[in-house]
DNA sequence: CAGATGGCAA
DNA sequence: AGACGTGCCATCTG
C-alpha cells in the first residue's frame, strides 16, 4: 500500500532530522508517535476508573526525548548507576561497580524493556509496582533506593507516582479457605468500598449465621490442629466475617525446607507485626473470582494472594522434600525467594530461559509448600518428562505421582500428592470418558496447595480461564521462558496467575557459564534470477512463501553450513516451518527428518540415533521441535523457513541449543543462524523475530556471503537447470496437489507456458543477479556486525526499505 | 487389552 | 487467514 511507503518515507526523513537538528525534539517526537507502533505493557491498572496518573502508557520504545533541561543532576554521577526519567523510564548502566544490586532492584519494580550490552532500559508501571509492593517493598523503599542509585533527583512526578500506586496496594487479599474464595481485608472501609462496584457486588455471596455456624463445626471437626484456628464470627451490621489473622501461630511438625531457611525467615520481621491483627472479609462465588480479580486492579486494589501453608492445617502435607544432593542455582534461589519472600506462597510467574532449570525451579517450590501439588503441561511427553524430573529431584514417592492423560489415568493418591496432566485434559469440553471423569471429579474437588503451570504463555487466554476457575488452588506459580504473544493476551495472564515475580536475565546467565554462548547470524541469501521474477509476479501468498523458502541459494547455503559445522562434529538441527520444504531439503540432503506425521516412534528412535549414532549429525524438524522436544545435544541450529513475525518462536528456537556446552572457554559454543532470502517479505519478518532476543541482549551478525560458498562446486541446485527443475516442482506444489503427481509429461508445458504468462508489464530492475554469486566471481566477504535495536530499525540500512518497496508490485 | 486410526476441537 | 501440530475420545483389530 502507498500507506506503507509514506509512513517510511516520513519515518526516514524524521530521523535524519533528529540528527540535524536534534533540539527539535517534540516535533520529531510527535512524527515518530504516528508511525512507531506502540506497545503498552501496562494497560491493566490504567484503563480503569482509578485516578493513578498515567505515566508512560503508550509510549513508543526507545522514541527520542530530552530531559536534560527538567532534570536536577547530582555532583557524584559517576559512582551512581541509573538515569530515572520523569515518564517512567529508568536506563541503568551495566558497567557500573553496584550493577547487580541495581538491576535487582529494577527487575522488582519495573518491566525490563531492552537490556543490550552497556544500557539497560525498564519500564515502571503501575503493574510493576503493584508487583513490587506483593514481593514486599514497600513505598518508601522504593523512593529511597531509586534516590540512593539515580544520577539525577528523582522527578517529583516519579515520586508522587510511586506513591500513588502503592499505597492502595496490599490491603485486600484474595483467601481460599474450605473450597470457598474470600475477599479479606484490615480495612472493613476498602471492602465496603469495594462493594460498592457492581460487578463484585454481584459476585458476593452473603454469608448467614447458619452457614457461618456450619463452617465452624465443620473448622472443629477438621483435624488434629482445627481446634487451634480461629473461628471467624460475623459481624451483623456490615455483614463482614471478622477474625483474627493467625500468622504468629506454630506449625505443627512441618519442617522449613533447609535451603530455604535463608530465605524464609529472611523477612520475618515483616510479617511480625500483622499478627493479631483483626481482619474482615466477604464471601465470593468461585465462578467469579476472576472477574472480582480483574476489576479490582481496575480500582487499584489489586487482591494479594498469599498462600500461609505452614499453617494450614486443614489441608494434609505431602511427604516431598530436595535430595540432598539436588543442587539449585544461584538465580533459581532467587526467583524462588520471591515467591516465598515473608514465608507464605504467592502466586506469580517465573520467566527463565529454556535449558535453566525451570522444572527444578517448580520441583523447589513443591518442596517447601509440602502439599498436594498439582502440575499442568501443554503436551503428555512433557507430563512423562515432569514425572521423571519429580523423581529426578525429590524423595518423592512414586506411589504419590500419578499422571493423567487420555490414554494414562492413574488414580489420584487419597492424601496429599502430585498429579500431572495436561491442560485440555482438564479444560476438555467434549464428552468425557467414565474413567476421566471420576478423576476429574476428585480434582475439582480437591483444594490443591500447589499448581504448577508449565510453558504459561503457550496457552489460549479462554482455556486458561477454564482451567483456573475449575481448579482451586492456594497458589499458582507459572513457568516460562518467553513472556510474549503477538497478541496482546499475555496481559491476561498476569492478572490470571499473578504478576511476574522474577525474569533472569539472559546476558547474566550466559556469562555465569549457565547458558551456552551462541553466535547468532542473518544469512542473507540473494534469490536467484528465476525464483525472483517468480517471486514478484506471482499473485498467491502462498507460493511467494515457498518460493522464498525453497530459494536454490538458500539450500546452498544451509548445504554450506552443514558441511562446516559436521566437519567440526558438531550436531545440528534444521528448523522449517514449511513441511514441504522441510522434506525437500531433508530427501535432498539424505538426512533424517521429524514432522507432524512422524509417529512417536519413529521420532524417538531419530532422537537417539542423533544422540548417539556419530554418523547422524544432522536432523530435520518441524513446528514440533519449537516447544517441549528435548535435544540436548544440539549445538547448531539453521533456520530455513519460519512462521512469519513470532519472536517467541525464534527465541523458543535458540532455546533449544542453549543448554551449557562442556567446551565453555569463553569463545561461541553454539550457532544460530536464520537464513533469508535477500528483498522478500522475510526480511521484514526476521527483524521483527529478532527483536526479543535483541531485548535480551543478543547481537546478530548479518552476513550477505559466505566465505568459501562458491568454493563449494558440488552443492545441491548449483546448476541452472536443477534450479529450474526446482522452480517447476515448487510451481506445481501448492497449485493443486493432488495433480502434481502424474504431471510429468506436462513438464515443459508448465515450465515455460506458466512464466511466460505470468511475465505482465512489471518492470523490475534487479537484473543483476544471483548467478555473479554462483560463478564465483568475488571471494570478498562483506560481513557486518551490529547491533540491531530500535534505534536501528528506525534508522535500517537501504536493503530494508527495498524490502518493503516491492510490497508495491502486489 | 494394547495398538492403530480417524474425527473433532481449540 | 491458513497451515500445522496436538490431545481427547471412539472405534476397530488381532
Amino acid at each position: 500500500m502507498s500507506n506503507k511507503n509514506d509512513a517510511l518515507k516520513r519515518k526516514r526523513t524524521s530521523t535524519q532530522k533528529t540528527y540535524e537538528k536534534w533540539t527539535d525534539y517534540e516535533e520529531d517526537l510527535e512524527e515518530s508517535e504516528l508511525n512507531t507502533k506502540t506497545r503498552d505493557p501496562n494497560s491493566i491498572g490504567t484503563n480503569g476508573t482509578g485516578n493513578i496518573p498515567q505515566i508512560g502508557v503508550g509510549e513508543p520504545k526507545g522514541a527520542f526525548k530530552d530531559y536534560s533541561k527538567r532534570c536536577q543532576i547530582k555532583d557524584n554521577i559517576a559512582s551512581k548507576p541509573i538515569w530515572v526519567c520523569p515518564d517512567g523510564r529508568i536506563f541503568l548502566e551495566t558497567f557500573s561497580p553496584i550493577y547487580k544490586e541495581a538491576s535487582d532492584f529494577l527487575v522488582a519494580i519495573a518491566e525490563p524493556v531492552c537490556r543490550p550490552q552497556l544500557i539497560h532500559e525498564y519500564q515502571m508501571t503501575p503493574f510493576s509496582l503493584y508487583a513490587a509492593v506483593s514481593v514486599g517493598i514497600d513505598t518508601t523503599h522504593i523512593i529511597k533506593v531509586l534516590n540512593t542509585l539515580s544520577k539525577m533527583e528523582v522527578p517529583p512526578e516519579i515520586e508522587s507516582f510511586v506513591r500513588q500506586c502503592t499505597s492502595s496496594y496490599g490491603k485486600v487479599k484474595l483467601v481460599l479457605q474450605r473450597n470457598k474464595y474470600f475477599v479479606e481485608s484490615a480495612h472493613p472501609e476498602v471492602l465496603e468500598f469495594l462493594l460498592r462496584d457492581s460487578v463484585i457486588a454481584s459476585a458476593r455471596i452473603k454469608q448467614t449465621v447458619a452457614d457461618v455456624l456450619a463452617d465452624q463445626q465443620l473448622m472443629l471437626d477438621g483435624g488434629p490442629n482445627a481446634a487451634t484456628d480461629a473461628p471467624p464470627s460475623l459481624d451483623t451490621a456490615t455483614g463482614f466475617l471478622v477474625g483474627k489473622t493467625m500468622a504468629g501461630q506454630i506449625s505443627g511438625g512441618i519442617q522449613p525446607n533447609q535451603l530455604f531457611d535463608k530465605v524464609l525467615l529472611g523477612d520475618e520481621e515483616d510479617t511480625v507485626n500483622n499478627s493479631d491483627q483483626q481482619y474482615h472479609s466477604f464471601e465470593i462465588d468461585s465462578q467469579q473470582v476472576e472477574a472480582v480479580k480483574k476489576r479490582c486492579i481496575q480500582l487499584d486494589y489489586p487482591m494479594l494472594e498469599e498462600y500461609d501453608f505452614r499453617n494450614d492445617t486443614v489441608n494434609p502435607n505431602l511427604p516431598i522434600d530436595l535430595k540432598p544432593t539436588t543442587m539449585i542455582r544461584p538465580y533459581q534461589e532467587k526467583s524462588l525467594s520471591k515467591m516465598f519472600g515473608n514465608g507464605r506462597a504467592r502466586s506469580g510467574i517465573i520467566v527463565l530461559p529454556c535449558g535453566a532449570g525451570k522444572s527444578l525451579s517448580g520441583i523447589t517450590a513443591a518442596c517447601t509448600v509440602k502439599k498436594s501439588i498439582l502440575v499442568l503441561c501443554t503436551s503428555a511427553v512433557s507430563v512423562e518428562q515432569w514425572k521423571f524430573q519429580f523423581r529426578l529431584w525429590s524423595n518423592i514417592e512414586e506411589k504419590m505421582i500419578s499422571k493423567f492423560t487420555s490414554d494414562n489415568k492413574e488414580k489420584m493418591y487419597s492424601m496429599a500428592g502430585v498429579t500431572i496432566t495436561t491442560y485440555t485434559m482438564i479444560a476438555f469440553g467434549g464428552k468425557r470418558s467414565p474413567e476421566s471423569l471420576k478423576i476429574m471429579n476428585e480434582l475439582t474437588t480437591r483444594e490443591w496447595g500447589l499448581v504448577l503451570l508449565d510453558e504459561v504463555h503457550v496457552v489460549p487466554a479462554a482455556m486458561f480461564r477454564k482451567v483456573l476457575t475449575v481448579t482451586k488452588a492456594h497458589c499458582k506459580l507459572g513457568l516460562t521462558a518467553t513472556l510474549l504473544r503477538e497478541d496482546e493476551k499475555i496481559q491476561d495472564l498476569s492478572f490470571l496467575i499473578g504478576p511476574k515475580l522474577y525474569e533472569a536475565n539472559w546476558l547474566d546467565l550466559q556469562k555465569a557459564g549457565f547458558l551456552a554462548n551462541v553466535s547468532c547470524s542473518e544469512i542473507w541469501c540473494e534469490m536467484t534470477a528465476e525464483f525472483y521474477r517468480e517471486y514478484l509476479t506471482n499473485d498467491s501468498q502462498g507460493k511467494k512463501k515457498l518460493l522464498y523458502t525453497m530459494n536454490p541459494n538458500k539450500c546452498r547455503a544451509c548445504e554450506y553450513l552443514i558441511r562446516y559445522h559436521e566437519q567440526r562434529g558438531d550436531k545440528i538441527i534444521v528448523f522449517s516451518d514449511n513441511v514441504y520444504a522441510l522434506k525437500k531439503y531433508a530427501i535432498e540432503f539424505k538426512r533424517y527428518f521429524i514432522y507432524g506425521e512422524t509417529s512417536g516412534q519413529e521420532r524417538l528412535s531419530i532422537l537417539r540415533k542423533f544422540q548417539f549414532d556419530p554418523s547422524v549429525r544432522t536432523i530435520f524438524i518441524s513446528k514440533v521441535g519449537d516447544t517441549s522436544i528435548d535435544i540436548p545435544e544440539a549445538t547448531v541450529i539453521i533456520q530455513i523457513s519460519s512462521h512469519y513475525g513470532s519472536r517467541r518462536q525464534e527465541a523458543q528456537r535458540l532455546g533449544r541449543i542453549l543448554r551449557p556446552k562442556p567446551k565453555s572457554d569463553g569463545n561461541y559454543n553454539a550457532f544460530f543462524y536464520s537464513l533469508v532470502s535477500k528483498d522478500t517479505q522475510e526480511m521484514y519478518y526476521s527483524t521483527k523475530r529478532q527483536q526479543f532476543l535483541i531485548d535480551q541482549g543478543y547481537s546478530f551478525k548479518v552476513i550477505s556471503e559466505l566465505p568459501g560458498l562458491d568454493l563449494e562446486t558440488d552443492l545441491h541446485f548449483s546448476s541452472k537447470e536443477a534450479q529450474l527443475g526446482l522452480l517447476n516442482e515448487v510451481l506445481k506444489e501448492g497449485d493443486d496437489s493432488g495433480r502434481a503427481e502424474t504431471l510429468d509429461e506436462d513438464f515443459d508445458d508448465i515450465t515455460t507456458g506458466k512464466i511466460k504468462k505470468k511475465k505482465k508489464t512489471t518492470t523490475v530492475t534487479r537484473t543483476t543477479g544471483s548467478m555473479k554469486t554462483l560463478s564465483g566471481g568475488s571471494t570478498n566477504t562483506s560481513y557486518m556486525e551490529f547491533q540491531k535495536n530500535q534505534q536501528q530499525q528506525q534508522n535500517a540500512p537501504s536493503n530494508m526499505y527495498r524490502v518493503t518497496n516491492h510490497t508495491k508490485y502486489k
